[in-house]
DNA sequence: GCCAAACAAATGTCAGACATTTAAATGTCT
DNA sequence: AGACATTTAAATGTCTGACATTTGTTTGGC
């Protein structure tokens, strides 16, 4: 009963776990793919199929020339966020995550975050969300302009909290929430809602307020459920008109 | 200053775009191996190159045989968590990340979904964090077995909220942080202290008692947060003295 | 000592062959 | 006609050998 995977897996399972377990330290230099298939005792190609599934989780990066050859990549807080964030995206869609879910999720996150961003915020991050809040304003923006701005927003309230690791969970959710809420249309009204909101979080920031910011996190999450529920069932009425 | 991508990576980059858009739907099947070597106008090896990139992410399977080929695969929960956990843990392994940086990343996280979960637990959540107790609880345990139970303690907890999305998000938190907790030595006088707030939080969520648990978990947080600096200081002497 | 050319080692790409797996088509017997 | 065995076709998986490209090092001439 065992369905024998592919010997590239195979292969890059062994070094994944081999990187994984320490045992290749970072900056490390793999054989040569010449000397991996005689090791491994498979082709050359077999070989690199293995290398680029590692490359693909960018557990490796490789050179050219000379000096060349596969090394051990240090997995940057950049780099896992960029996947953390199309993985998320992905799995959102796939699985037909309503909204509420989705949008329970990423306040319930957010939220936690909240008391130590107050804490712990600099003018640096206070400076980016009232731009943001400046450019939501700004009466021609497209609703994707909006979204986006949003997002960038949120952003600088969680790294506000000065914990790389929550950043990067957070990013996940943060970002991949934001194709659902493009499917939302933000009337004049909604959005005036919205920075008010958020003035009122950068407000509470400022004064290091954390009870209040986590009160008005609690208001926008209500808030913007209320808009995803709106766009459902519009949804549901149009299905019915046919 | 372009530095070109290598083909496979591009031709990765470029099916990755079109199932990310939406544009190849699920359970999709690609065109063959020999049918995308002509489209890219590449040889046979590059598409495969690019499609075991594309398998490393879970975002294709493949299928041997008559019928087989290359099919955009769901991603499932399961699979991403696997990911995730991998990916964190080795972000924190690989960028120093400190025991109380995690920790606080963790609690953080994990308070914020014990509302949720004292709302929504079921029976079955509440009898696996129970199991996990008694586990704990037995004296021959390895330190890493320990490790291992409160993990899955923790998962249950985390599972109780319901929603699928934070378990996604608090998997990578929860579960990258365990070799990190390896490193600990529990003392039997620390298992007693843990076991007995882990078993005031099962029954504080029988009883649906948001706040308590809220607390109990800050209890819990303050006490792992300093488990580590012991761990740490221990350290830093057996440094000293070398 | 410096600069240019040759060299060497590595990855990247290609072409063609063969092996293996799998479902469907075909043939054969009852 | 239906059940079972066989063949066939299409696809992925693997191997081999070649050539292209990149890049650090060595060598040679001045």
């Amino acid at each position: 009963m065992k369905n024998a995977p592919d010997l590239s897996a195979q292969i890059a399972k062994s070094i994944r776990d081999a990187i994984v377990s320490g045992d290749l330290p970072i900056d490390e230099r793999l054989p040569s793919e010449a000397e991996l298939s005689e090791q491994f005792a498979v082709s050359r190609s077999t070989v690199r199929e293995a290398l680029k599934r590692l490359a693909a989780q960018s557990l490796i990066r490789t050179q050219r020339g000379a000096t060349g050859g596969a090394f051990v990549n240090r997995l940057t807080f950049e780099q896992a966020y960029g996947q953390q964030i199309t993985t998320s995206a992905l799995l959102l869609s796939m699985n037909d995550v309503n909204f509420d879910t989705a949008c329970e999720a990423r306040f319930a996150l957010e939220r936690a975050c909240a008391p130590l961003s107050a804490k712990r915020r600099t003018a640096d991050h206070l400076a980016t969300m009232r731009a943001e809040i400046t450019r939501q304003a700004q009466p021609g923006l497209s609703d994707e302009s909006f979204c986006a701005s949003d997002v960038a927003f949120h952003r600088a309230l969680v790294d506000g909290a000065g914990n790389p690791v929550l950043s990067y969970q957070l990013a996940g959710a943060v970002e991949a929430i934001e194709p659902l809420m493009n499917m939302i249309t933000f009337t004049a009204r909604s959005r005036d809602h919205i920075v008010g909101l958020h003035t009122a979080i950068a407000d509470a920031l400022a004064e290091r307020d954390a009870p209040r910011v986590d009160n008005l996190l609690a208001d926008l999450a209500t808030y913007t459920a209320q808009l995803g529920r709106s766009v459902a069932d519009a949804k549901k009425d149009a299905q019915k008109s046919n």
